[in-house]
DNA sequence: TTAAATTACTACAAAATGGTAGCATTTACA
DNA sequence: TGTAAATGCTACCATTTTGTAGTAATTTAA
């Protein structure tokens, strides 16, 4: 029910970067930004880039791109990258090992609940987060002009 | 997605008690059934007594036992109880703080997925759980039985 | 009334996770 | 070509979680 920490700062370091246009995110402006402890988000910023998330890039002027396109990165991939394969392919419980003289009768209990989440975590993209962003700045845009008139 | 190993702990042993049959668990038994670590269970017996979820007897042929009706817990309360109530009631995965400038995405995506994993710990009962396993304990016989004629 | 079987408590050890500091390396640009 | 702005790496520290050991207290039954 609890994502690591390591997990959630992933989780918004990412959704940041989709959801701002910018070409470049050094760790500077996302420790700004976010407020993820300064060394701990950089080290996790290696992270990410060595997990073929992000793209780093060294030198004056550097900083850190998508080094792929947002739609092709999904939040059910990132938890797995980050928290290991088993997390997502065992019971959303955690729980490993069954009873032993009998199937687990936990296991079944949840069993749809279970794909239901993780069908949502696969299909929803980070471009999908983007989308939604954009229409919700729209949306209040709209409100506030209304307002105005 | 994870819940803490204690927690784990707590559910399998609480589901263990649930679906046998005796009026006593011993920490002991359950240690030699579950094979959680002896005096780390012996604990986590101890601190599920205070949180009153089972009753603890002193002394010779003492042990543990439900405080209350099977059908009066379940599966929320007692993550819940274990993880603290913040876990329950925020988000599912776990995202306390929304980014500040608007109001957190990632809560909308998944808000359904969300309440119904909810919604599924809680209208599950130890109750529930102990007659799933009779049923399927019957199952396994009738299948047995049609086999032999 | 004493011994055995049991839980309660306390203190500590080990492992995992989260966080910090500092220096090395790379790159752009004045 | 040297300096500033950036990431990479390593070693360490702090905190939290998990696990262990031993002793005290309680209860039953021989």
């Amino acid at each position: 029910m609890i994502l690591s920490k390591t997990t959630e700062y992933a989780l918004n370091v990412l959704s940041f970067m989709a959801t701002r246009n910018k070409e470049m995110y050094p760790a500077e402006f996302l420790y700004k930004e976010l407020k993820i402890p300064r060394q701990y988000l950089r080290r996790l910023l290696t992270d990410l880039s060595k997990k073929g998330f992000i793209t780093s890039i060294r030198g004056r002027n550097g900083g850190f791109v998508f080094s792929r396109d947002l739609s092709s990165i999904n939040f059910a991939q990132v938890i797995e990258a980050m928290e290991g394969q088993e997390a997502m392919k065992t019971c959303l419980l955690g729980f490993t090992a069954c009873i032993i003289d009998h199937p687990c009768v936990m296991h079944d209990l949840w069993t749809e609940a279970r794909s239901k989440m993780i069908e949502t975590l696969t299909n929803t993209s980070l471009a999908d987060l983007k989308n939604k962003y954009e229409m919700d700045k729209d949306t209040i845009a709209q409100l506030n002009n209304s307002l105005i008139h």
